[in-house]
DNA sequence: GCATTTACTTAGAATCATGTCT
DNA sequence: AGACATGATTCTAAGTAAATGC
């Protein structure tokens, strides 16, 4: 602590200090006090601290704080259900900057005439440019609702004369904003020193809220700036105009006695409200999907923490209870009744499989995607026998951000008739379970266990696989290198189960190859470290000058050195090979339970941080303050 | 009962910052 | 010191599920 507040230029080691212990809410922090200095030791000591060194001391100091106030929530009471806080203040959302008009120089031709445009059509026509260079722009449903909603912010002239986007040319447009983005990436490290500081004093200001009695960052404090709409996969409203949000479409959320947020010069809100059953602070309407948006707490907060835990409650108590559930759902698959034994097949691919549960969507209004109870008859495919193996389901389609789920899974007989039966006289296009959606059986769940759903079993079966995987791919005796890799293996195995995939990174090939390369010349070296080792030893041989003894000594220690990197790259090569498509956050973050890793990082003698960065430890503090070696999911 | 609305979690891509190498 | 690769952060779309409205 004392080296943190030196480090943070608020106490030098010559200095003298008292502490003292203060309780708050069940939660102790040591308080400094720093003893009044004396003139001639400040002479003596004070060097000219360089601009770097204040920003540093600066920015630790900052750190401390926000430090000091991380509260242990988790050892806090609770409110009475559905109470979210008692007191929440804020500043509101932090509203975009107005459209800046382009310079005067800069012209669009229309069939190859210059054409000044008016500022509203300027504005979504520079959207437009800025993506050119996207694949987007090249997309036909993209390119009609550009120009469907572009045409609605021209004048009546320009409406007149603009009629076809293929004549449009946008280049100057273009070429400026490419412009834009190299001077922003060729900015000077004083300008970016500036540019940060003025960030940070808008974070500063808008990025946290009061709730109750701590201060707690917010999440996405700032509105959504306007420009055209990028739906996932073939969306049908993709190129849309996401409009400009004006404090007259937000409304606050905040307690009745805080200090009521102020709208933007010479704006109003929507709607000040005081509702603290809900966690949000500000919301608003999407123009583009008629959808909610709110603004809310960072995932480190006491709200978001709370829940998180509660989560891995509940899917910590279906571990005790899912073998019962399991027998009945698989009596279930004989009942009589059609909707029940479409529910049982359903719950087997949630259960087995890590389906999402899979809500209707209305047509038209979304990518084509489904999850579990919303499969097509399309979707799968049965065979008797496949590479040996009988009654497979294959299954293709695509889920959540139209990644695509592709798998051909061995199933029991009971689930593979019941199938057959579900597909009999329907076209593709119909529904698998035409009897069941998800209200019916998450309805059926929660009777079987409080606060079952569908979602639980992707918790559950994603939690529990970690812990399994930790313990059959790691052991004591491995090193650093290696418990490394078979966490992330692990982990891997989970995101394969829950199909989290990413594009491989552009550099993907190129960065392999490099490793690659230093693997190579590593070896060499290996050898090269080996040979003179040998040379050594048979010069020591039958000589008892501890010289040359000395000699062999520090070979063989420079060989099991080069030998430890090269074990290390080629661990974090095939690391790197097996995740080529796989995203391992999306688990990490949100479906392992943090204790067993904090559990494992315990019993294995790994540090935390190299498996989880500041952000996720914040995120997990509840987990990593009470996690004890012997933690079980 | 259902469709709709609301509130919240989960998701991958894009962007930004940092560390490493030359 | 600049280029580049990588990891971290930001962004906001797209899900789940419960409440509400009719």
């Amino acid at each position: 602590m004392f080296e943190l507040a030196r480090l943070a230029g608020i106490a030098r080691s010559s200095d003298p200090f008292v502490f003292s212990l203060v309780k708050h809410m069940n939660c102790v922090y040591i308080c400094f006090f720093q003893m009044p200095k004396k003139e001639e030791s400040e002479k003596s000591v004070t060097k000219k601290k360089t601009k770097e060194e204040i920003e540093a001391a600066r920015t630790l100091k900052r750190k401390l704080k926000e430090e000091e106030e991380q509260q242990r929530w988790w050892e806090e009471e609770k409110y009475e259900a559905g109470i979210k806080w008692k007191f929440l203040e804020h500043k509101g959302p932090y509203f975009p900057p107005e459209y800046n008009p382009l310079p005067e120089n800069l012209n669009f031709y229309y069939n190859g005439e210059k054409l000044k445009l008016g500022l509203r059509a300027e504005e979504v026509a520079l959207y437009f440019a800025q993506m050119l260079d996207h694949e987007y722009t090249t997309r036909e449903v993209f390119r009609n609702n550009f120009f469907k909603d572009w045409r609605k912010e021209m004048t009546l002239e320009e409406r007149m004369l603009i009629t076809d986007l293929e004549k449009c040319d946008f280049g100057e447009y273009h070429n400026f904003h490419k412009q834009k983005v190299e001077e922003r990436k060729n900015r000077t490290k004083e300008e970016k020193q500036v540019l940060k500081e003025a960030n940070q004093k808008i974070t500063d200001e808008y990025g946290f809220c009061m709730l109750d009695h701590h201060r707690e960052r917010i999440g996405n404090f700032k509105i959504e700036p306007p420009g055209l709409f990028r739906g996932r996969g073939d969306h049908p409203k993709q190129g849309l105009l996401k409009k400009r949000i004006r404090p007259e479409d937000v409304i606050i959320n905040c307690s009745k006695e805080s200090h009521v947020p102020e709208p933007p010069a010479g704006h109003q809100w929507k709607e000040v409200r005081h509702d603290n059953t809900v966690t949000w602070l500000a919301s608003w309407t999407d123009n583009v999907q008629g959808a909610t948006k709110y603004v809310m707490l960072n995932a480190n907060s006491k709200l978001k923490g709370e829940k998180d835990w509660e989560k891995y409650e509940v899917a910590r108590q279906l571990k005790s209870r899912v073998d019962g559930i399991r027998a009945q759902y698989k009596d279930d698959l004989k009942s009589k009744q059609m909707g029940t034994r479409q529910r049982a097949v359903a719950l087997y691919f949630i259960d087995k499989l890590a389906l999402r549960a899979g809500n209707e969507k209305e047509e038209g209004e979304t990518a084509d995607t489904v999850g579990c109870c919303s499969l097509r008859v399309e979707h799968i495919m049965l065979h008797d026998s496949l590479d040996g193996e009988k009654c497979v389901v294959e299954f293709d389609f695509l889920g959540k951000d139209c990644i695509r789920y592709y798998n051909k899974v061995p199933v029991t007989k009971r689930v593979f008739k019941n199938l057959k039966l579900f597909m009999e006289n329907k076209q593709p296009g119909d529904d698998l379970f035409d009897r069941l959606n998800t209200g019916m059986l998450n309805k059926h769940l929660s009777s079987l266990m409080p606060g079952l759903t569908a979602k639980v079993f992707r918790t559950y079966n994603a939690s529990i696989t970690l812990q399994q995987q930790l313990k059959e791919l790691s052991n004591a005796l491995l090193n650093q290198a290696e418990k490394l890799l078979s966490y992330n293996r692990a982990n891997r195995a989970v995101a394969i189960l829950c199909n989290h995939q990413r594009a491989p990174p552009k550099s993907f090939e190129q960065s392999m190859a490099n490793l690659q390369a230093k693997i190579e010349g590593r070896k060499e070296q290996l050898t090269l470290a080996k040979a003179e080792l040998k040379k050594a030893k048979k010069e020591a041989k039958g000589n008892s000058d501890t010289k040359l003894q000395f000699v062999v000594e520090k070979k063989k220690k420079a060989m099991q050195r080069c030998e430890e990197q090269l074990l290390k790259m080629e661990v974090q090569a095939t690391d790197r090979e097996e995740n080529k498509e796989i995203a391992l956050s999306t688990s990490k973050l949100n479906y392992l339970d943090p204790r067993i890793s904090v559990a494992w990082c315990k019993n294995m003698e790994v540090q935390l941080d190299k498996i989880y960065n500041k952000t996720q430890r914040d995120k997990f503090a509840w987990a990593i303050h009470m996690t004890e070696k012997d933690f079980e999911f």
